[in-house]
DNA sequence: ACGATGATGCACT
DNA sequence: GTGCATCATCGTT
């Protein structure tokens, strides 16, 4: 072996980018069909170094996450729920940011016709509720949301960063440490932590990249 | 062609 | 807290 550097591993300050993606979707406002949400609670995934990501491996599901920024990744989940993502990056980085929850800010009744009528601040708690509230549908794949017609995306006010909190990724087996969850402190929308039943033991040394 | 696996949600104890 | 429906996707055969 050569007298080469150690195998590069992220340093503190040295995060990948779409982790500041991730924090600065929060607040922001999607508009979907009929129903707009406030961004509580988001994920980030990053690329092929991500174990966690559809973009670990490049496959016809995840292309849209290789293509430019500010488009809509939407995948299936168990093969029944819809989940959003946005693109961020540049393209052939793979990297997006899960939408797990939000605040429904206008539409209310489209989205409890939708939701079955729930408690409001369930509607868009979850992937899969989120999309359903939204009227999101798998033609909207790949939409521009930074162009007119919905689904678009409405910047937010910024947020005070000290509201920011942080904690692992629901309901990934690998990488399951990344603290690379954001959510709105106090926001009763946010969805619970699950932890996966295949995940190796918290701060194991097992996890490919545990934590930072 | 086949089997395993989920970036989930909901019912249930 | 736990169990599981349900099917697209992907790696393997």
């Amino acid at each position: 072996m050569t007298a080469s550097r150690p195998a590069e591993r992220p340093a503190p300050g040295d995060e990948p980018d779409v982790l500041a993606a991730a924090r600065g979707l929060l607040g922001a406002v999607l508009h979907g069909h009929g129903v707009s949400v406030r961004l509580t609670e988001v994920e980030a995934y990053a690329g092929p170094d991500d174990p966690a990501s559809h973009a670990y491996r490049r496959t016809p599901r995840s292309e849209t996450m290789f293509g430019p920024a500010g488009r809509l990744y939407l995948y299936r989940s168990y093969g029944i729920h819809l989940c959003a993502n946005v693109v961020t990056g540049e393209p052939e980085e793979g990297q997006a940011v899960l939408l797990r929850a939000g605040e429904v800010v206008a539409g209310h009744d489209l989205a409890r016709a939708r939701r079955g009528g729930v408690d409001d601040v369930r509607l868009a708690r979850g992937p899969g509720n989120l999309c359903s509230a939204l009227g999101l549908v798998p033609a909207d794949l790949g939409a521009d949301l930074e162009q007119d017609p919905p689904p678009r995306l409405e910047p937010g006010t910024p947020v005070d960063p000290a509201r920011v909190l942080s904690g692992p990724r629901v309901g990934v087996s690998l990488a399951a440490d990344r603290p690379w969850r954001f959510w709105l402190a106090g926001e009763p929308t946010v969805s619970a932590y699950r932890r996966s039943p295949r995940a190796a033991a918290p701060g194991s040394a097992s996890d490919p990249v545990s934590r930072r």
